[in-house]
DNA sequence: AATAAATGTTTACCATGGTAAACAATATGA
DNA sequence: TCATATTGTTTACCATGGTAAACATTTATT
């Protein structure tokens, strides 16, 4: 294997997801907004999600280019029908991920909620549709969810595997972070 | 509730995330680059990578700025106490990410690692480490494992939630993706 | 209808993180 | 040693996605 080999050609699929978070939360608070109001307009999507009218506006041409966002008869916004199948799979990819993260591992809400908005645009589908497929019976109350969110209980202050070799992940082999105290960087 | 006061103070989140991809990408190179030659250049992140000498160069030069990187008494790059920590946690999350996509939810293996790569330095260490502390059960032979795996193969060719309203998440309220097509940009 | 307020767009700017190409500094080999 | 390669850095540029401020347009209100 050369080196060139190793990485280089997939790595870079993060920069181009075809959707880009910004986007996503554009398209969202169009759908909020719609849901909660009946209306959006370009200031209140740059309201709802504190950036400026400017950063909104051009944002929203660029989702208009992309025939995601139209206007209704009003010429308030409006979610095509590929605008609004993209929002509602981010939006059922959070809602995956930060039920996942807190009812199943027992992740405090705020950084379950934390983690699932940063990672929701960028789980595929297929993944999204698998993890739902495992909740459906992981939150729900026979043996084997029970048995599941038990062992997750166990889970104390921190990790408990004290030693380094136990981890079925990396084997004792190099750095693991069983045992580490998180970086400040997260 | 504001609209305002939904959505616009976390969403953000995500650019701000101290450590972007980009970054986790060249600490990690770094990293895989000494454990198989012993040494790592530039030139040689920049290959193993697939960017350009320039890119780089100015990468590297940040990552030294805030004490991530280093050199050796031979010029030749070095990770940081810090940055091998970043490094690790990274390439931890990003096993323990595709392991549970692919031997858990049994994603397609390309799959289960295009995802995992995109979300590894998004996870945070609290998430990970639980996530962990389950699949050590999920991994293992023991019934309970056993069990979550066998009802993850009645997963069939799609998922086989026939009616909207069977949906655990979103009980049938607004679009639901359990039986969407993945869209175009996944 | 005139004025004021709200809404929307454009412009010049910022940062990140790429490229290609020019240039500088090291190695290496005849 | 001197020429050539390799390695590293800088520069001018690109795109995304923000900001602030100027400007244009639309909607209310008197």
């Amino acid at each position: 294997m050369t080196k060139e080999s190793n990485d280089a050609s997939h790595w870079r699929d993060f920069e181009n997801n075809p959707l880009s978070h910004s986007m996503a939360h554009y398209l969202m608070a169009i759908d909020s907004l719609r849901n909660e109001f009946g209306y959006a307009r370009s200031t209140d999507v740059a309201d709802m999600l504190g950036v400026s009218r400017g950063a909104a506006s051009m944002a929203l041409t660029q989702l208009k280019k992309r025939g995601w966002v139209g206007e209704d008869h009003n010429r308030f916004l409006l979610l095509t029908e590929e605008g609004v199948r993209i929002a509602s799979m981010v939006e059922h990819n959070f809602i995956i991920l930060s039920k996942f993260f807190e009812e199943v591992l027992g992740v405090r809400q705020d950084i379950a909620a934390g983690d699932a908005c940063k990672m929701e645009h960028l789980m595929s589908n297929e993944t999204g549709k698998r993890l739902l497929w495992l909740m459906q019976d992981l939150l729900s109350d026979e043996e084997l969810a029970v048995r599941v969110r038990e062992r997750m209980k166990e889970y104390g202050k921190g990790c408990n595997i004290a030693n380094v070799d136990e981890c079925p992940i990396c084997h004792g082999a190099g750095e693991c972070l069983v045992t580490a105290e998180a970086p400040d960087t997260h």
